[in-house]
RNA sequence: GUGGCUAUGGUGUAACGGCAGCACGAGAGAUUGUGGAUCUCUCGGAACGGGUUCGAUUCCCGUUAGCCACCCCA
């Protein structure tokens, strides 16, 4: 029979990827709570209308790439393809866009996008993400991008950039498109039927394109032209808030997103060592998200990081740092009569707090020792016929390899002075 | 979703239309109560499904997966 198999595009983590993670998470947990903002948790799964009604109808996370199907009671559903929108919705159900004055949540958790897999982009990939509810002042960006920008130092992460722009207000964007419409125009005859079709649906996202061709036409717009005096003084009390504050940023007046629920300041971080997917975050400003999702006008920000490319970029950089592992204690069995002993003894240790594995075969002493030193023990507990007639335990240090017998009465304090006198751990 | 490249023990690899090798690894052992070395032995493999052929791991097709680019974005 052959093997049973995972979805392709998602992966299976084992030890010493999992300490890795658990140490982005908290990280990121620990920053997060450095800005006063708590951890909310949507579910997995949510009604169609979540995203078919925010991000927008031409959005191809929406359009292509979101998995939907029918449950039992012919609902319409869906997993997750990103974070904002599930928070927007609880937010509103919960009654928090009328009673609370501002609210910081951020998450962690799975997405979910059927997309072909490539390497930086998985069917179930993890981000992490911040939003900001209730006020549209410039320090509330400068905040957000504040603790992103301290949420990827604390990473240790190296060779980003955090490219950033505005589309002004709603009451900008029929100017903003028909400036690009405009502009683009004259030369639709050069432009692919795709591209040509976008300039009607979805105009923003032309100035996203690769096509180099494409490109050169774009490099000459700059549709900030055309928004209102009140927009671009916003952004730039944006941008001088974030240079008094120490934020580095790059301005990208072609820089739009992928979510139509974008409003004023977007922005996006690169990072230059992971290729074509080399986005390790983005996020915005939805000032009328809210209201569309049913709820009171409540202006926010927020933006989201791919863990999975964060630790790609990690990689890329040569920064990852090496994880220690391994539980502190190994208790060993010289005969194979004495395995159930040491489980007494292993679990005396926990009822203390000490990690401890234990040897469950009663295989060769040199073997356990082998064992110990790989899976990366600090101390080996022994005790068989000589320390029973002497009433002690032997502990073995296995990096000084210094062994010594520990009267039986305190043993586990001994032990547990050990681990706490030989540094590190 | 589109196009291209790839698929050999747990890992990394070699050769070949005719018995699939090597290294690492794992297990056991080398005067049986002490670890990272050495030596000996052992374990373990052609992703899946079809086709061509006397014979396919090798050639062809499909599927799946991985990678690269597109698309998109985290």
């Amino acid at each position: 029979m052959s093997p049973v198999k995972a979805l392709g595009g998602t992966s299976d983590l084992f030890p010493p990827e999992t300490l890795l993670w658990q140490r982005l998470e908290s990280q990121a947990r620990r920053v997060a709570h450095l800005y006063g903002f708590e951890e909310i948790r949507t579910p997995l799964i949510e009604m169609e209308e979540v995203f078919t009604g925010s991000l927008g109808e031409a959005a191809e996370i929406v359009t292509k790439q979101m998995y939907r199907f029918e449950d039992r009671g012919g609902r319409a559903v869906t997993l997750r393809p990103e974070g904002t929108a599930p928070i927007v919705r609880a937010f509103v159900e919960k009654g928090l866009d009328k009673t609370a004055s501002l609210s910081r949540f951020y998450y962690l958790g799975p997405m979910f996008r059927a997309e072909r897999p490539q390497a930086g982009r998985r069917r179930q990939f993890h981000q992490f993400g911040v939003e900001l509810f209730g006020a549209s002042a410039p320090a509330q960006d400068v905040e957000v991008l504040a603790l992103l920008n301290r949420l990827l130092t604390t990473w240790g992460l190296t060779g980003w950039t955090i490219r950033i722009n505005t589309l002004g207000s709603a009451a900008d964007r029929p100017r903003v498109l028909e400036y690009i419409r405009e502009q683009l125009a004259p030369h639709a005859s050069r432009l692919k039927l795709e591209e040509r079709e976008r300039l009607t649906k979805n105009p923003l996202r032309i100035l996203d394109s690769k096509e180099p061709e494409l490109q050169k036409l774009c490099a000459r717009l700059d549709f900030t032209e055309v928004l209102s005096a009140g927009a671009k003084e916003r952004f730039e009390q944006v941008l001088a808030g974030l240079k008094a504050v120490g934020v580095p940023f790059t301005r990208d007046p072609r820089l739009v997103r992928g979510l139509d629920y974008y409003t004023d300041t977007v922005f996006e971080i690169v990072h230059s060592g992971l290729g074509a997917q080399d986005a390790i975050g983005g996020g915005g400003r939805y000032d009328n998200l809210v209201r569309s999702m049913g709820g009171v006008a409540v202006p926010a920000i927020g933006f989201a990081v791919g863990l999975e490319r964060i630790l790609l970029a990690l990689e890329a950089g040569k920064e990852t740092p090496a994880v220690s592992g391994g539980t502190a204690v190994f208790v060993a069995a010289v005969t194979p009569a004495e395995v159930r002993e040491g489980l007494v003894l292993a679990e005396r240790l926990r009822a203390e707090g000490i990690a401890a594995t234990a040897e469950l075969e009663g295989r060769a002493l040199k073997r356990q020792l082998e064992q110990a030193v790989k899976s990366g023990c600090r101390l080996v507990v022994i005790r068989s016929e000589n320390e029973r007639a002497k009433k002690v335990v032997s502990v073995k240090d296995l990096s000084t390899r210094e062994q010594k017998e520990i009267p039986e009465a305190d043993w586990v304090a001994e032990v547990r002075g050990m681990l706490n006198s030989g540094g590190g751990a």
